[in-house]
DNA sequence: TTGATTTAACACCTTTTGGTTATATGTCAA
DNA sequence: TTGACATATAACCAAAAGGTGTTAAATCAA
């Protein structure tokens, strides 16, 4: 059930979800203090908490009258592990492109995958 | 005019988008050949490498009668970036969380940007 | 030249996204 | 107990996203 129904891409895609992320990076907020931080309606706010929390990117708690939203940045590993993909390729990539010109096709390998499946790719 | 119209994060948010771009890091490819791992139109295809281009991750360049795309996985530094920005936060988080058992807020100053800007907000 | 291949450009459709307002509901402080 | 405060929820809306199919144009190979 660690089944996050929000993409963690999906998640930081919105600027302003962006913005809440770096703000909660500081210390855990109510979301009244959160939202006082944006030009939106607070309703609005509490959305892109919803949509972050599905994330497993924070997670709010109850206190008092006030919810205390918190993050958790682990989810963000997944991020981190797709742009090392291209890191890594990032020199052989060159390589090619010197060897050859880069002006015809490389490799053309096949696969036919499709994404319609659910199966967790990064 | 470098500046991109779509956003890297909101162009790395689509899983088929995503798969495209770890083609392509294995060498460039014609649409034709891109869209044949795919069970979504050639279509959509060229809508998702539009959306790329925009972002400035790939281009493309007539050969022939096929169009070559090729990656550029230079924006997303902006990601990595971004990804780091929680990493380095994360021990000091995780040493607020103990200090005082974070279950009150810890900071909370101010600021009040608006996110409704175009400033290229990482 | 003709036919197959490949891309380009539309028009159209459905669902999701990001936002709004209005109306509860619960909680603290006098 | 009465306000004021903070969040919750519902109904609604416009625009963007992601997809489809159709048609046209360019190019390569016979």
């Amino acid at each position: 059930m660690t089944a996050a129904k929000h993409d963690v891409f999906q998640a930081i895609a919105d600027p302003t979800r962006r913005k809440v992320l770096r703000l909660l990076a500081k210390g855990e907020l109510p979301i009244s203090e959160i939202s006082s931080h944006f030009p939106v309606s607070r309703t609005a706010i509490v959305k892109h908490l919803n949509i972050l929390s599905d994330a497993e990117l924070v997670s709010g708690h109850k206190a008092g009258r006030e919810k205390i939203y918190r993050l958790h940045p682990e989810p963000l590993t997944e991020v981190r592990e797709f742009y090392e993909l291209f890191w890594e390729n990032k020199l052989s990539m060159l390589k090619h492109v010197v060897e050859n010109d880069g002006t015809k096709g490389i490799k053309r390998d096949e696969d036919q995958e499709g994404t319609g499946s659910k199966g967790k790719e990064i």
